[in-house]
DNA sequence: TTCGTCATGTAATGGGTTACATGATTAC
DNA sequence: GTAATCATGTAACCCATTACATGACGAA
């Protein structure tokens, strides 16, 4: 999930780890910060794999690259031919991973990059997860009378519930709106 | 946050293992399926902090405890001296474990057993978490302009927002109600 | 006697965190 | 020169998960 985030992210430009660790938080949908001993393990990962690589950006590619303005020894990344198609086929064929509620947020900020047949099947897999959180929730707030929970509980489950209908909704408007876009034509 | 979870339930009655699982799911607000990879070596960590121990219920105890009615070689907990001791002492003095999302439902759903000052503790130091978090959804909707955010994320962080101030007003409703209860003749 | 469920447990692994260690650069 | 911030990295740990192994019991 950091990978998609990361290489996604490398997509629009090189970039050093300190500034992806800041761009990360926006792109994020869930305001989450990476700590830096999970994104610079994740960079030696992706470069280990071929995805990425450090970037030479002005002079003679070796180290001290000014990059911005300030500068130290950043270590610009870079996406390789290998990353691009990797992003590309993890964005065509989403996984399980992009239904989550960390990975939704993730594969939803590149979803302009994501074919749209992706999309549909992104968001399904999204609304599949919410309708089973939903049902439990369902079931958890009609228990009450049998098995004791406290009346705490109970008001906490019934808010988690209005949140994953919230939720749906929202998720159903998305849906509607993308499949009008692949089927313009269509109105009966 | 299982340790809790598990003081707590067993507070009520011993319990095997395989059945404080499917009690947790309704204990836990947010609807959670604890793992036995999980929960099995939490019930030996505290059976071996003294916290708990093996409930005989009735022959001579060994094995074969029949407990309800199908049984088999189920394995009781019961609380000690000691873990009742522990679990109060956790409900009086709540952590930073009890404002997390999982943490705060865990400790809500034990608030009969709490003290008044700490629940209120309880409620405040969430408070402050989700506040945390919608100023920091606040400046990522804010953002837009400049740094492009796809319109994807923007929208999924403003629905992210709005949980926010819902369960915001939730809890704050809470924290009035509390205080009212702790101090019923106030009406200035 | 065999299948489904109840029941307990371990091992490998995963995905992250905090704390620590280090050092360059910039602004004062 | 010194403090704040930018920047990279490692090590130890935490908490949970999945997959695996085992086996008793009840019902068909």
């Amino acid at each position: 999930m950091l990978d998609l985030a990361v290489l996604g992210l490398l997509d629009e430009g090189p970039m050093h780890g300190y500034e992806l660790r800041k761009r990360l938080s926006e792109v994020y949908g869930t305001v989450r910060t990476v700590s830096f001993g999970s994104l610079y393990p994740t960079l030696r990962k992706l470069q280990g794999a071929g995805l990425i690589e450090a970037a030479p950006t002005s002079s003679s590619g070796k180290t001290r690259v000014p990059t911005a303005g300030r500068g130290k020894n950043k270590k610009p990344y870079r996406l390789t031919d290998a990353g691009r198609a990797e992003l590309a086929a993890m964005l065509a064929e989403p996984s399980a991973a992009s239904f989550t509620d960390d990975g939704f947020g993730v594969h939803l900020a590149l979803f302009d990059r994501t074919p749209a047949s992706a999309r549909l099947r992104v968001l399904e897999g999204r609304r599949r997860v919410l309708e089973a959180r939903r049902e439990e929730q369902r079931g958890a707030a009609g228990t009450t009378q049998h098995s004791e929970i406290s009346r705490y509980t109970r008001q906490f489950t019934l808010l988690g519930l209005e949140t994953s209908e919230r939720e749906l909704r929202w998720i159903n408007e998305l849906i509607a709106a993308e499949q009008t876009r692949n089927n313009p034509s269509q109105n009966a």
